[in-house]
DNA sequence: TTAAATTGATTACAGGTGTAATCTTTAACT
DNA sequence: AGTTAAAGATTACACCTGTAATCAATTTAA
């Protein structure tokens, strides 16, 4: 059963993953571009901390956050999520639509051949036992 | 700004993509799995109408339902959407967990090797222009 | 023609979410 | 040690969503 978190709520996460701990203000500072009031963020993190995927120390009287899930664990999750709800779970369709409608650049074709190769060979050597 | 199509709504969207038109109650028989009582089907019609994704026309007593936006447009836009916000707009990365989550078959490989092929040459002969 | 059944429309209601304001506690300054 | 200010906790509130039940209109059956 997977762990819910909102939108709002994932921006939150972000921050934490690319930086922790923080302080609700140091948080609050740099979600500055979304324009919440401190209020706002303030009760983002509260939820997050008791929905479980956010931890916190204490510092005198504040609180220092820090994430309580891995980020990777996670994408994993809302992917196959999405690739469940939104396309029922035809993969071949969702990597279409995404190749199809991006126009993806030299440099992200050539990334994604990488990938493939380096998938096919993980499988053959695996196959093979 | 995107239309918003709930996750339930979205099952309804599916059988109407499939066939259409159907009345409310050929819907609520196609969505037999999700175990809805024929309420909450019409209920969710009822929405989709109201957000204008869905239209009707009138066969005597009952309605006809028909999607009345194109389901490639529609997971265009949610694959749009998801890649922002859950990856931040970083294809590379989307891309690599769903490859490497999900141990693709060899099936689905060749098919993405195919459409990197024809989405390289789309390329090719435009910018050569 | 009256009653029953069917269909869509309206209403219901709890839980989640966006968006805060207010309350409470306690560290910190005087 | 007492007061204050800042941090977290609690409360608020409207809208969306899942999940229906009830209402109203109308078709159909008796």
């Amino acid at each position: 059963m997977t762990i819910r978190v909102s939108e709002a709520e994932k921006s939150v996460m972000d921050v934490l993953w690319q930086e922790s701990p923080l302080s609700s203000l140091e948080v609050v500072e740099k979600l500055q571009s979304q324009e919440w009031s401190e209020k706002t963020v303030k009760t983002f993190l509260n939820r997050l901390v008791k929905k479980g995927v956010v931890s916190f120390e204490k510092d005198g009287r504040r609180y220092l956050y820090s994430p309580a899930i891995e980020r990777e664990e996670f994408l994993a999750d809302e992917s196959e999520g999405f690739l469940d709800k939104v396309f029922k779970g035809n993969m071949k369709e969702l990597l279409a639509t995404f190749v199809e409608n991006k126009q993806l650049s030299q440099n992200e074709l050539d990334y994604l051949k990488g990938l493939l190769d380096d998938n096919k060979s993980d499988r053959e050597s695996s196959d093979v036992k």
